[in-house]
Parts: structure tokens; C-alpha cells; sequence
DNA sequence: CCACACCTTGAATCAACCT
DNA sequence: AAGGTTGATTCAAGGTGTG
């Protein structure tokens, strides 16, 4: 662990407190190179249309928030560059920043990030396990949000437990894309109508690895939109000293209660052991996309049944089309049909199973 | 399939070349409207100590203080403005771009595309299967590149070939993250030494997914960045139209040899899994006029709602009548319902869905 | 008690066509 | 151009209820 230099204007800090204010303005009153962390997970600024329904007729609750209203990029560009100039101030020379965001709003943070000097380390793709899906089938589901991780500047000696990050990730170097389940169940946390608290309340899990792998017990963070202070909850519990700062009473009340719950881990619960992934899944489609098997390759069963292979992964025979398993189910008049081992292509002159070349890129992905 | 409005000035396009020149001035030739897709893997620069162009192809000079960073920013944003422009102008106003990029450049671009009036539709993550790790362990393993999927404006119909992708992956909707390995083995393309032809080629199975989800087979891509060519080796092999601009020879070369050899797959091989908005409209009117359904009999809804047919094809229920669709919008008090498959029919003793009739209609038609 | 079916929900720039 | 009509469209978790 590396030292750093600790200002006098440190102990004058509001440590675990929520403070009720305009982000900017509390910032500015705080000491400059004081903090050595800051998490930010500002408005996104979506700019939704109509109501979204979903296929049932259930209606999608939007965040639609008055918080999240800007009137043109040029407004919410002018607001990110004077949060972002309030949050480098403060932060201490070797201190970090990380910030997240969907597209409708990274691209101009990470831009003024670089514009104002902060250095990016990475960007991290947070990928959700269970996403909303796409209704209106017009777009790829929207499974992932950006973060980036950023120093105060070039060259600064920033905090990267590369130790720890590695163990949580079963011994294996941890990637720039974390899979992670979005919040939900009893973490979700509700209001006294049973509704959710927060529209946007970020997993304890993706900041228990943010905090692990770029701050060390002792550490302070501030949260400049802290809502119901997910980052106030899990520095508390790995011994990290925080400050909040949110103007909507609602959500600071609901973010002190739940702070309040919270008790320190001992030293030795702070490392946990993630559990064994099942197989991954593998689209019979990325064998074509990849060109282990070409579209119009002819592939055949084991009873002398052929079929050819389409461009989305597909496959056609006689009037028959659909996945391999759907065709070889037709072809057989069987209620279901596995055509991982159904179907067998030509490799060296012999007829070799499919599965083969799903077990290879099973391979290669551990 | 929808129908695009064919310009006259596409029948003078370049088609399946390469051309050589500076992208921002080829495309400046080329005339307004005309291409259907525009895939861009422009420099990802930025540290780029000195390598970096102008638009008037003069050069950057060496930064390393914060003034000449700034500057190096801003040499970077003007070249990304003038081609995204020049780009801008030739596509169709139905048309759409995809940029590929990492946290170096891809801020500046995604900024840049909403600033110019790009309507972003996806941000799309590649998850290398086997990136490069990070020797010195000092931040996270780079193992994904991000792409951003953009329509020329907002309210363009752009093309999403939505069953093709979700049959691709098995059925399951298209995710924007994809798992992809890197180009490497036989698909990399290597010089006369031995070397890599190119540092930053992209795998063929990227560019797969990009075409197949976003163009239609005969659709033009134009390539501003053409590099060894994998946007055109894929299109061909589609069956889309290319055109490539690359500045430096040897590139050109590779990328000529190259396509030479590719064959374009199968006709039959090429036909993805149509979107069911493709198939003909049939005015339920018409199972009365027919015969199949009469005058006076009853349909019902899975919950057990009645309603009549009368003999100009509307229903009556109650205090309900309309379209098959109203009246079910109406039973269920939803804002819309798909009458198709919301009414039942008695046929044998049975409760069927009156779409197999009109499915029956649509199979005479072909 | 378990197994299983059913219901709810999540940062969303989510329609196309005809009159 | 605006407004009305047709009709296409969802995945993974977690919680709740029933047999």
C-alpha cells in the first residue's frame, strides 16, 4: 500500500455525513486536494418521448424525473463541466474519480474529463445480467452502462489494489467489463408506498469492487449525487469514510436510515469468493460469424437428412427453416431435437459434430 | 424489407473499389444521399506523440505539457468534425453509421455525433474473448472496444434486421454487448515479412453482425478507414456493395488481394428471417367476404370475452363495436391489443386463433 | 416442506402506414 | 402535415401463491 500525503484541511472534513445542497456549491466549500475518491452518477439526462408499454400492456415507469431535465446538450454541458471542475479541485493529487452514465450522456463526460486534464485509466462496461429488454424489437436490448476511471491528472500515483481485484476474480486478472445483476429484491430499497425509493439505485456490487480495487480502509469518498447512498452504504462497510451531498430530502432520509443499518465487516468477511459460472451459452450464429461454418454449407444428421446453413444462423431444408434444433425437431417429427449433436459437417473428408466447434470456443473463452 | 428511396446519383457510385485519397476530400466527391451504411475504424490517436494529421493532412507537432495537450485534443476534434461531416452529407437520410473506438478517442466521437445532429441509437460493446492483459497490473485488462450505432437524424427509419439478430443468438433478442474473439490464426493478414499487415485489423465475425443486423443485401457501405479491407471481404461475401478509401498503398494492396478471393455466399444462404411487419396486410374484412369466418358468429378472448362478427368485418360486444382490435383494446381496457391473435374461433370443436386464417390467405398469395 | 406456476419489474432517447 | 388505424413486441431475477 502506497502512503499519501495526508492534508491538515483532511480532518476538517464532514465525514459520513449527508449534505443537503446544490452539489457545486457544497463542493467549492469544501478544501481543495482533500478527497481521494470521488463517485459520480449524475443525471443522465434521457430526453424520453411517449409512454413505453410493454407487450402485455403493462406500462414501463420511465425515469422521468424533474432531476434529469435539460433543455439542450449545450445546458447539460455547461452543468457537467462545472461539477466536474468542483470535483477536480477538491480531489487530492493522487486522488481518482470514477463516473457513470448510459449513451446519452458518457460521451460528452468522458470528452470533458480529458478536457479538463483528468487522465483516464479505463473505461469499465458495467454489463447487467438481466437488463430490460427491447420491447418494440427497434434496437439492441440496452444490457450495459459506461463508467469511466479517470486520475486527477497524468501521471498521478492513483490507488489499483490489483491483488485484491484479481482475488475476487477467481485468481484471474479482472477485465474492463464486470457482469453484474442490476438491483433489485430486497436490496431495492422501497418508499412508504411500497414503490421504489430511487429510479435509478445502483448494486452494493458494483460499488464493493470499485471501492475494493481503487480506494484502501481509511480512504475518504464523496458521492456529489448521492440519492439513497449506495456509495455512503459500502464504504461504511469496508471502513472507508465517506461524504454525501443531495439535494432532495426525500432521498437523503431514506439514504440515513439505511446508512444507520449498516455494520463495519470484520477484516476477514471483506473477501469473498464469487461462485463457479455455469457453461456459457453459445449461439449456434457465432459458429457462422466467425466462419467456422460458411453460409450455404451443407450440414447432415446421422439417418442422411442435409440442411444449409444461412447467414443469421439459421438453417433451411426443404420446407423446414429455423434454429438447429427446430429443424432437425421437424425433420424427425420430434417434439424437440438437440442439434448441437444432431447435426455433423464435413472436416478432413469426415463428418464431425457441431458441438465440436462449440467446444471450442468454450476453449477459448476461459 | 422495406423500400429506400434509390437516388439517381447512386447508380454513379464507385462501387467495390478502393480508392485512394484522403477520406474527407473522397467523400466530398461523392454525391449527397447516396450510401446506405457507413462503418468508420478511424485512428484512435490522441497520445499519439506526433502522429497526428489535420484535415489539410499537416501535422501535429509533439505535446507534452497540458497547453499542447489541449491543443492535441483539439487538432483531434476538428479531423473527427470534418469527416464525421463529410460522411454525414453522402448518407441516405435513411441511412446510419457504425464508429468503433476505445476510451482514447471514443468520447470525442460520441460527443461529436450527437453535437452534428447523429441520432444515437445503440452503444455497442465488443467483449474480446482474448484481449492482450495488462503486464504491468496497474489498471484493468483492455478487453472491450466500444462501437456506437448512430441514424443521420432523429425519426430516421433506419434498417434493424431484428429477427435475423435475434436468430443469430438463438432465438434471444440481440444484447449490446457482444463476445467476439480478436482477429487472429488464418484470418490475420500477414506482409511479405511475416509481420501483421495491418496493427488494428478487426475480425471478420464483427463485421458480420454489423451488416447482417443493419443492411440489406445490395445496400452500399462505404469504409472511410479502409485499412486490409475486412468492411469489404464481408459485404462481399453478403452480397452488399462496398466502397473503401484507404491513403496508404500497402494497404490497398492487401486489401485488393484480398477481396479478389472472397466468393459471395449462396443466394439461398443470404436470406435472413424476415420481420413478420414484411408479410402482406390482410384486412380481417376479408375472412368474411370469404367465407371463412360468418356473418353472426362468435369469437372469444383467452379470458373468456365474446364478441360478434358483423358483416363489414367489424365486431360487436356489448357496447363495444369496432375493429377486431378495438374491441379487444376496449374488453381489456388496454391502450392496444392485436386482435389477430387475441380471438378465438371454434373450428372441430376447437378454439383456434383467427391469424391461422389469415395466415392461410398470405400462404394462397405466394 | 418442496416444486412449480405465475406475477412483477428494471436509467428506454422503443412503429409504420394510410387518409 | 397531422391524426387515426393497424398490429408487432420481452429477458432474467426475484417474489408470491398454490398444490
Amino acid at each position: 500500500m502506497k502512503t499519501k500525503t495526508t492534508t491538515k484541511a483532511a480532518v476538517d472534513l464532514p465525514l459520513n455525513q449527508i449534505i443537503d445542497g446544490d452539489c457545486i456549491k457544497v463542493m467549492n466549500s469544501l478544501p481543495e486536494n482533500s478527497v481521494d475518491l470521488i463517485f459520480a452518477d449524475p443525471p443522465y439526462n434521457l430526453q424520453l418521448k411517449g409512454d413505453l408499454h410493454r407487450p402485455d400492456n403493462s406500462k414501463v415507469d420511465a425515469v422521468d424525473d424533474d432531476w434529469d431535465q435539460f433543455d439542450s446538450f449545450k445546458a447539460y454541458d455547461q452543468f457537467t463541466r462545472a461539477w466536474l471542475k468542483a470535483a477536480r479541485r477538491i480531489l487530492k493529487p493522487d486522488g481518482a474519480i470514477w463516473v457513470i452514465g448510459s449513451y446519452h450522456n458518457v460521451f460528452r463526460m468522458g470528452a470533458e474529463l480529458q478536457n479538463q486534464g483528468y487522465w483516464i485509466l479505463n473505461d469499465v462496461v458495467w454489463r447487467k445480467s438481466n437488463p430490460m429488454p427491447n420491447f418494440r424489437g427497434k434496437r439492441f436490448t440496452n444490457a450495459h452502462e459506461t463508467m469511466i476511471w479517470a486520475s486527477k491528472s497524468e501521471g498521478a500515483k492513483y490507488t489499483f489494489n490489483y491483488e485484491a481485484l484479481k482475488a475476487l476474480n477467481e485468481g484471474i486478472q479482472m477485465r474492463s467489463d464486470w457482469v453484474l445483476p442490476i438491483c433489485t429484491g430486497h436490496e431495492r430499497l422501497k418508499d412508504e408506498n411500497g414503490d421504489k425509493a430511487h429510479p435509478t439505485q445502483k448494486p452494493e456490487s458494483l460499488l464493493h469492487r470499485v471501492l475494493v480495487g481503487s480506494t484502501n480502509p481509511g480512504d475518504v469518498i464523496l458521492d456529489p449525487f448521492f440519492g439513497t447512498g449506495t456509495t455512503g452504504a459500502v464504504a461504511k462497510m469496508l471502513g472507508r469514510d465517506f461524504i454525501g451531498i443531495e439535494r432532495e430530502e426525500a432521498y437523503r432520509k431514506v439514504a440515513e436510515k439505511r446508512i444507520s443499518k449498516i455494520r463495519k465487516f470484520d477484516k476477514e468477511a471483506l473477501i469473498t469468493t464469487p461462485s463457479k459460472r455455469a457453461e456459457p451459452r453459445v449461439p449456434f450464429g457465432q459458429l457462422v460469424e466467425r466462419g467456422m461454418l460458411r453460409p450455404g454449407e451443407v450440414l447432415t444428421s446421422p439417418r442422411g437428412q442435409t440442411a444449409k446453413v444461412r447467414a443469421d444462423g439459421t438453417l433451411i431444408s426443404g420446407d423446414a427453416r429455423g434454429s438447429i434444433h427446430q429443424v432437425g425437431a421437424a425433420l424427425e417429427s420430434a417434439p424437440s431435437c438437440n442439434g448441437w449433436t444432431y447435426w455433423f459437417f464435413k472436416q478432413d473428408g469426415k463428418n464431425v459434430p457441431i458441438d465440436l466447434l462449440r467446444q471450442q470456443i468454450r476453449a477459448e473463452m476461459n
